[in-house]
DNA sequence: CATGAATGAGACTTCATTCAT
DNA sequence: CATGAATGAAGTCTCATTCAT
């Protein structure tokens, strides 16, 4: 039989990013995918049910390594819980300055996705979310972190934040350099703007 | 007042609004948005040259409308910097929840837009943010505001937080009732997290 | 406003029955079809749903006529049962001579249709069975039909006789001239084959 | 017995009868017939050129061996034309009450079949149907048959009742009795409806 | 201006068939 | 022979846009 040399289903996964990210989820086509993954137009549904599928998948693994990494970052002993939200920060940052067009698709495509998908986006998001819940409680817990504050608004306050930036970094890297990025929300998130 | 002879040039938008914010951009139909302002489909493009226009002036509109109340609220004497930043944020909430349609288009469109149309997108959005920065570093300057942050990456960190919390009233007010978002963001903006 | 000039609705009809006749349902492409009820591919798709509905007005033409037909028959005073059924076997043939394309249709797609859309298929088909029945039963109340028979079984056993004779004539006519068809079948189905 | 090791070209023709009585030939994939067959895909192309020679040659077997029995009923000597003519309808529902599924796929798709590869269908088909021809001339010439009814349109006359009636008995085979059917057939052949 | 029927380019998806192993 | 991953041609259907009235 033709077997399967290499990897064709990530091969066709890391074109879906490619494309996903400079066209578009909407605009991409799946021609265009296989064609940047070298591989034959119906290949990609030998891998995939169809293309919001892909997009699906794409998320899916996504989340679950923030998940595993986040959970490993939770675990640490020796971190204190406001080392640990800067932990998260660097974890999110190190996982979408590796691949640039997956910052892209995240920034672009989450939103949309989830809202027409509620059901079958991965429960890995979730599951990261309440993660990062819990290392803030922790906070609150040790009051090194102020309970004025409502951790479920802060949460998707930070992550409102992050993305924002992410996605000016994807595209414009040398206006928007990550470390610069990175070391200004530490300091929002924990400080503020105030002096 | 929206006359039944008036204003299809308004009305059509209005529409706009709506099927953007239940369908999302590419999934809405021209047909539908004539149907729901109530005109024939052929109408649309008499006052708009395509659905990408449609968008664009939606957004045109919306920074527009920002633009002019900030400016308003910059110009005004005896604001302190801080205040202004909560005028500010006010402001934006306050346009948004007159039309949570309105508020979910900008929070999941304004991406895609940007990116496909980087110069035909309206130059209220820019001149916004700068009035922003203004007052930033206003604020810097008078040191009520720490010199330690990047002025570009705290307009886009506010602004992601802002949009990522707008988006989930948009979609579940009673979870996420804007006062509360409104008053966290103050919170969290000025005195980040720590105790 | 581009006006329905002609019939463009039964243009494409006609030019499905032809379409579907000598292609057959399921080879036969829409684009064909369009071509030869001269007519924009999409414009197929404002008169009818897609290919499978088009079969089904078809049928639905087709049953819609036949019964009308067999009601005025029935419902004609001055004829005996036998004779009934000569005007009812008459009046299939009429149908069909009058379009050998509807015939061929008929004979290749009904039983796919039906068998893949048991509810969506035309209620006119089971009326027409129906008025026929009654035909029969009257003959068997006057004692002019032999009670032997099984009416259910009898109906479908003159519809097969008749489609597949339909059949052979739309295919070669020559052959198979209309009216010595009608003649023996008349003659079997009264006499049967007996001497 | 279909051992394990045993007959794959005749699990294939078994699975494809089966599949294609189920879904219909146009709609049944190759790959579902292979599965039912418990045979890889590309197994299939070793036994069979193509989807349509697998029908084919369902179809040459299914008249082959009808062929053969009615040669033998034929050539049976102490059977009157009538007695013949009552043979063969027997002879052609134990072929396919013993097979149902072989049933639903003669009555669906021989047709279409025959339409479209008028050359490359079987020649036991005409020669099963000069047989019967034969069986008739012979009622003629000793006078027990009419020799008003012409023996071509006969022979599709009857032929399309039986199938007809076969194709109600695949279906629904608790309403149609195959008893019922087949005793109508013969008396509505032989005597017709008249009392 | 207003209309809405008509258009046709274009994309997704299917699946019979092939072929390297 | 057997396999099943890979192929790519082909067809359905959608919908933004046009334009004759």
């Amino acid at each position: 039989m033709r077997t399967k040399e290499g990897n064709k289903e990530k091969d066709i996964l890391d074109a879906a990013v490619k494309v996903f990210a400079s066209c578009g989820y909407h605009k991409a086509k799946i021609s265009k995918i296989a064609e940047v993954a070298d591989v034959a137009t119906g290949s990609v549904y030998v891998y995939y049910k169809n293309k919001e599928s892909i997009l699906l998948k794409i998320f899916e693994n996504l989340w679950e390594q923030l998940y595993g990494e986040l959970r490993i970052v939770k675990e640490t002993g020796n971190l204190s819980p406001l080392d640990k939200i800067d932990a998260m920060i660097d974890l999110v940052f190190s996982v979408f300055t590796e691949n640039r067009s997956l910052a892209i698709v995240f920034v672009n495509e989450q939103n949309h996705l989830i809202q027409s998908n509620r059901d079958r986006f991965t429960d890995y998001y979730e599951k990261f979310l309440d993660l990062g819940e819990d290392v803030v409680k922790d906070g609150i817990r040790k009051k090194v972190v102020s309970a004025k504050i409502d951790i479920n608004v802060f949460r998707y306050y930070l992550f409102g934040a992050i993305r924002n930036l992410l996605q000016h970094w994807a595209q414009d890297p040398r206006e928007f350099p990550i470390d610069k990025i990175r070391r200004n929300i530490k300091h929002l998130t924990k400080h503020g703007i105030q002096k």
